[in-house]
RNA sequence: GAUUUGGUAGCUCAGCUGGUAGAGCAAUACACUUUUAAUGUAUGGGUCCUGGGUUCGAGCCCCAGCCAGAUCACCA
């Protein structure tokens, strides 16, 4: 079966077969030596340099014996100039006339030798001598055009086909290729900055039997030789300490994680976290570091701590605002959390028009007052610090006050992009919290841990140094790098439903289809309505068939005055 | 999950109160030796998302579904 292919699929098809006819392989196994890329050459403009180059052919002006094309390669664009006759130097002009100008379409890799030169309009370009085909291209590609004036004509724009389809995407959106570009140096100069600190990179489980670290659904597979559930990770975080238990200073991961919650412009199903510790460090000290991270990792991927997202200007320059929770409370809803019971919370909440139900603990409802009231309001990188006890199992109890924890958010533009801790590293305490976030499974609470990580807690009981840890949102963080309102745009190839693939019908017809073609083959000619009466199909149903027919050359539909008849269409083989 | 907008040629989009599906680019053919979204002339190209229904007649109206976007809900 094959996918119907349309018109001008049909005719790239048939120049393959002509191309081989004139001894033209359309997909050459040989290496083509490429020594050029199109920005240098603009950029290192050389009269008469010999350039070999390669890429697809975007653009092509033919004027009779002389013609322009656009070559893409990886670095952009660059305008390319064929002459026939040089092209062609004996009387034989069919390379020209034929190969290039006929055969050729937008879209095929091609390279070209020649020398750099200068248009009359002063345009960089590469006066060829030789060309070859290196790959033709059998599907056209959407070709959005920029005018004279910078303005983008016909762009691929339809989110659903350029995620779907983004090897589309980057071929003809260079700004798209742009964005993934920085998503690496991003990768990268956070990467140096930690191996400039002497941490190392590690690797950890993406198989877990237990999937700890964060609240969230896992998804669920199974390994058959254990036969055992096995969970895809969540977080790294209990894997990391463990690595801190055994004796590293500093460890971190670029982790996947996978998250089986919705779907929507800042949640994709996995998605990329990086998460750091660092021994002997407290969350004071991450604060410092994290903030010079950022500067640092702003200015690889743009030149400058500053960047925009959407409206706002936000500069990553150290150092940071640091609010604690309690005075941001304060500070947007007048009200004092210090000291309240569950039941005071739960009634400030409702006053504050916040939907509350039973099974909120007193860390859930103080996490949705700041969420619903405060969040949104920082829009400079802001760290908000010291959060109460119950909504952290995993972080150390402040040392000043001991119904908070030693834990700071960092908030850029109202979003969470970074979390970080002193690590708990008492694992009496340890342990009771984690029966406490049981409690909440049992008490209802999805969200909440539902398995003690005994082997964990064991690693603990060994001993874990004080540590510092951090963990960063790196697609979030990106997305306010590149000035991204959505994840989608950050990710190559964003989890979308699975496409369905149409096949096509073939010669085969449909029943309605052969029902009226078998009373056609006695009558031979007929009205229409009479056939139609006489089938009994509804309107939809014989419209559908009628015009079915029409299309494999089975019949025809003809006109006199006003009566409309149909008759088979003779030897149609 | 809710609301809402959209799905028409390879691409971007028109399409009137329901009356034989349109444009630009791309394609095909011809002309043209430094063009700039090259140009001129001609030609071909459609499962109007799918399935039902209403109607003499549906791209358009009604019902159901599929896919996507946006907003909201959810979300360490």
């Amino acid at each position: 079966m094959n996918i119907e292919l349309s018109d001008q699929e049909i005719q790239r098809r048939e120049k393959l077969t002509k191309l081989r006819e004139l001894g033209i392989n359309p997909y050459p196994a040989a290496l083509y030596a490429v020594s050029d890329y199109s920005k240098d050459i603009k950029e290192n403009y050389e009269e008469g340099k010999v350039v070999c180059l390669a890429g697809r052919m975007m653009s092509q002006r033919i004027m009779g014996k002389a013609s322009f094309a656009e070559l893409q390669d990886a670095q952009g664009r660059i305008q390319v100039y064929f002459n026939r006759d040089e092209i062609c130097p004996g009387e034989d002009k069919t390379l020209y006339n034929e190969v290039f100008k006929k055969l050729l379409d937008l879209g095929d890799f091609i390279g070209v030798k020649g020398k750099v030169f200068k248009t009359q309009v002063g345009e960089v370009s590469v006066h060829v001598d030789e060309f070859s085909l290196l790959s033709k291209s059998l599907k056209p590609l959407p070709l959005p055009k920029t005018d004279a004036e910078g303005k983008v004509h016909d762009a691929f724009t339809d989110p659903e086909m350029r995620y779907r389809q983004r090897y589309t995407d980057l071929v003809v959106n260079p700004q798209v290729k742009e964005i993934f570009v920085k998503r690496t140096k991003l990768f990268a100069a956070m990467r140096n900055f930690f191996n400039d600190a002497g941490y190392m990179e590690v690797e950890t489980p993406i198989l877990q039997s237990i999937a700890g670290g964060a609240a969230a659904r896992p998804f669920i597979t199974h390994h058959n030789a254990l036969d055992i559930p096995l969970y895809l990770r969540i977080a790294n975080e209990l894997y990391l300490k463990r690595l801190i238990v055994g004796g590293f200073d500093g460890v971190y991961e670029f982790s996947k994680n996978f998250r089986n919650e919705g779907m929507d412009r800042t949640h994709n199903p996995e998605f990329t976290a990086m998460e750091i510790y660092v021994s002997y460090k407290d969350y004071n000290w991450m604060m410092e570091f994290t903030e010079s991270l950022l500067e640092h990792c702003a200015i690889a991927v743009n030149g400058t701590p500053e960047s925009t997202f959407g409206e706002n200007k936000i500069s990553f320059k150290a150092p940071y605002k640091r609010v604690t929770m309690r005075q941001a409370i304060i500070d947007f809803t007048g009200f004092d959390i210090q000291g309240k019971s569950e039941d005071e919370l739960r009634t400030a909440a409702k006053g504050m028009g916040i939907e509350v139900d039973e099974t909120m603990g007193k860390g859930k409802l103080i996490d949705e007052i700041f969420g619903e009231k405060c969040e949104g309001n920082y829009i400079q990188p802001t760290f908000i610090i010291d959060y109460p006890k119950e909504m952290s199992p995993l972080c150390k109890e402040h040392r000043e006050d001991p119904s908070l924890t030693e834990r700071f958010e960092l908030m850029v533009c109202g979003k969470e992009i970074a979390n970080a801790y002193s690590e708990l590293n008492d694992p009496i305490d340890q342990r009771e919290r984690f029966e406490e976030q049981v409690k909440l499974a049992e008490k209802g609470d999805d969200e909440a841990g539902q398995f003690i990580d005994q082997d964990f807690l064991r690693a603990l009981e060994y001993g874990m140094p004080p540590t510092s840890g951090l963990g960063i949102g790196m697609d979030r963080l990106i997305m306010f790098l590149t000035n991204n309102p959505a994840i989608q745009e950050v990710l190559f190839f964003p989890q979308m439903r699975p496409e369905k693939f149409e096949m096509a019908k073939g010669p085969e017809l449909t029943e309605n289809e052969k029902l009226i073609f078998d009373i056609l083959v006695n009558e031979q000619t007929m009205d229409l309505n009479a056939l139609k009466d006489k089938v009994g199909l509804s309107n939809k149903q014989w419209d559908v068939a009628v015009k079915g027919l029409a299309k494999h050359g089975l019949t025809k539909v003809s006109k006199l005055d006003d009566a409309l008849s149909i008759e088979l269409v003779e030897n149609q083989n």
